[in-house]
DNA sequence: TAGTGGTCTAGACCACGCC
DNA sequence: GCGTGGTCTAGACCACTAG
């Protein structure tokens, strides 16, 4: 038996879901905390407790004197981005699926130890190939335990992007990360990908996700031809 | 005319003290929230506003039915280590100076946009050599504006330390990032200083730390050999 | 001046870890 | 059972923003 959920769990929930679902755009201002007191019929402190963890997942900002306000961009938290990856105007951002989502076992191709318990699991893997306009710049392997997507495998992503199809189907955010970074020569297989000679240099990352739920985490392994779109990526407390 | 400190931010300084001076050690529990409640006259209210501070700076972690622990290594927030700069042993980690503290212009190797703000403001740089062993791993150089930190060219590095430096000497923690990462072709000089080839893969991460204090940013350019050790980071929210 | 967020008090009850 | 942290109430006063 499960007990209920905090109150300033359900209106965290609440508010992340309007704003995820653009009742609330960026720049927007949410309920004052006032507001939110008489709609919920809790108390200013648990009000602000439930803004301190969207504060945390980088949805919104507080303004002394004015508001809260819904960010402009989610502050992506060691999600790593391909610059121009969303920006690059005129030419489009394709990804190529080389291996859709599938049940499968645990590579030694992850770079990162995988927890034990996450070894006796079963595991989903899928590998994306992704364009700037035709130029593949980044190839991405990604696995993770079976145990707690329920109708992963039968579902589209949210948008075409994993990370949101977490946040919104499955209301889990990413809270943390670790990170191995390495420039490396192309291989064979990568040249050819790439379109890139081999002994090219290629900028490969592995990562291991946290998530807010703690029997997920996502083992990346990320390929990346960066001469003409560096890597970026930012994070704030 | 300033006014008052928030008591939690005492009690949040206070600690933090405690725990860089040694006084509590990784695993050590630091007062309870009651303890902390008597000892400085406030409200858990506000002792808990204290600890929720250092859990995000990384400090502490709260274990429900037992205490605050100090955590283990201080989780590091975007801050690039080599992985085995600590971990190596039997091979010393060495730092040399190239370029130590010193008033100076912005560079235009700098690659992420310097503010208008501190264009305008001198400029502090430094620039050391990193050694696994004998073997140089990584080219750090740093800059930021002269504006913030007193006696800054006056005073050698905590252990060594710019962030310690920046942690215990002027209670500044950083608290997020933003990076561009690069796979290029080791220049002449690089390959140089690293003892490799030309044209083997180098890996080139400029930085811009955002700090606790508002008034200063702070801009690396780093320069790795990852063929034997790795680029790591961990964040965490 | 009204409304917002920032800080703080003085309690309460519950869930978890440990003896 | 006792002390710890987790959640919550019902207030209070202050500082900032904007009309």
């Amino acid at each position: 038996m499960k007990r209920t959920e905090p109150k300033y769990l359900s209106v965290q929930n609440y508010l992340k879901q309007q704003i995820q679902q653009g009742i609330y755009n960026p720049e927007d201002f949410i309920p004052s905390e006032n507001e939110l007191c008489r709609q919920f019929s809790i108390t200013r402190t648990t009000a602000r407790k439930a803004l301190d963890e969207l504060i945390k997942e980088g949805f919104i900002e507080r303004i002394h004197g004015k508001g809260s306000r819904v960010r402009e961009r989610r502050h992506t938290l060691g999600l790593l981005n391909v610059k121009g990856f969303s920006e690059a105007v005129g030419e489009g951002v394709n990804t190529k699926f080389l291996q859709p989502p599938v049940r499968t076992f645990w590579s030694d191709e992850i770079i990162l130890p995988v927890s034990e318990e996450d070894k006796n699991a079963p595991c989903i893997q899928f590998e994306r190939l992704r364009f700037v306009g035709k130029t593949p710049v980044m190839l991405e392997k990604n696995w993770f335990p079976d145990t707690i997507l329920p109708e992963f495998l039968q579902s589209e992503f949210v948008d075409g992007s994993f990370f949101k199809t977490l946040s919104q189907r499955y209301l889990i955010e990413i809270i943390g990360s670790t990170q191995e970074i390495r420039s490396e020569f192309a291989s064979e297989k990568h040249a050819r990908l790439f379109g890139i000679k081999t002994d090219d240099p290629l900028l490969h990352i592995s990562i291991k996700f946290s998530t807010s739920n703690r029997k997920l985490t996502i083992y990346s392994e990320l390929y990346c031809d960066t001469s003409a779109y560096p890597v970026g990526n930012s994070y704030y407390l």
